[in-house]
DNA sequence: TATCTATTTATGGTATATCATGGTATTTTA
DNA sequence: TAAAATACCATGATATACCATAAATAGATA
């Protein structure tokens, strides 16, 4: 029994011609010890798939009920973009799911996807995207490094 | 079994001449599983209709009543409009609503109906209304995207 | 530590079930 | 009884579930 439910690592599976992917092994297993189900969408922000549990969602859809303003304009458009974009992804008994070609376009992917945990999400992205992603976020966090040791001692990774 | 129901995606299905669509599988799959009916209305604010389960209807309903004289007058009469414009819709064996002329002239739908999911609710659209919706939408929430994110962290995205 | 073995995981291929949709029959109601 | 609304049937396309094999990982033994 897992004491954490966080989505991590960064694996590379391959895309077949129909859009088939595996999810990673360790993801599968936290979707099921949740009793829970894969949602994906494309980013707002990036040009990668987003993923998470339904319960994620599900929290998101509450807290938007429950804020009094049933008529407001700015969660009508929330509304409208996140949950008219994600669907519900049910993996198979190999561990697959099929990603959209809507999907698959906006992340560039065409036959290799990359999976980064970001623990109660994770980003799916083409190899390249990814590369550059990676890079990008590795010096934007060097610059700031001066700030970031101020707290801590350099733990960071290895 | 699925925990949650929410309504998400965005699926395009025709409209014949009687004004028959099939409502979304997922929807249905929804719908049953709540013991439901589908419910829809012409949206107060777009042009579009708009559906739900029974039960947001019955909760609407509650809170209006619940809430002695706290609700202002206007919301008073938007609930007013859509208890006044709601209908409940059935599905045949094939899963199939039949849209009335009222409801596709508000949405200027003539043969093909675009459904998008709201959480809670969806809507039914003109593909040329949706286009144009969404774009309106996207262009939206960018502008505002600083402001969201300074309120929750990291929730609807990063 | 190194080698072999047993599971688990990833992936290609195929059969099956589901879904959307056009058409028709039956029921309702005016 | 005519017109409209509703329920049922048929079919092609699509998506989903299943099977088989290869690769990789973890575990065990020496």
């Amino acid at each position: 029994m897992r004491k954490t439910f966080l989505f991590m690592d960064t694996i590379t599976n391959k895309v077949d011609s129909k859009g088939r992917v595996s999810l990673p092994a360790d993801y599968r297993a936290i979707v099921k010890e949740l009793n829970s189900e894969i949602i994906c969408y494309r980013s707002l922000t990036a040009p990668c798939i987003e993923g998470c549990t339904e319960d994620l969602l599900e929290k998101l859809a509450a807290e938007i009920e429950n804020s009094t303003d049933f008529f407001s304009q700015t969660q009508d458009d929330l509304t409208n973009l996140i949950f008219g974009d994600a669907r519900r992804f049910t993996f198979d008994s190999t561990g697959r799911i099929v990603l959209t070609e809507k999907l698959l376009q906006h992340a560039a992917i065409t036959d290799t996807a990359v999976f980064v945990g970001k623990g109660r999400k994770f980003q799916i992205w083409s190899p390249e995207n990814w590369a550059k992603e990676e890079a990008r976020i590795r010096s934007e966090i060097m610059k700031k490094r001066p700030v970031l040791n101020a707290g801590k001692n350099g733990e960071a990774d290895k």
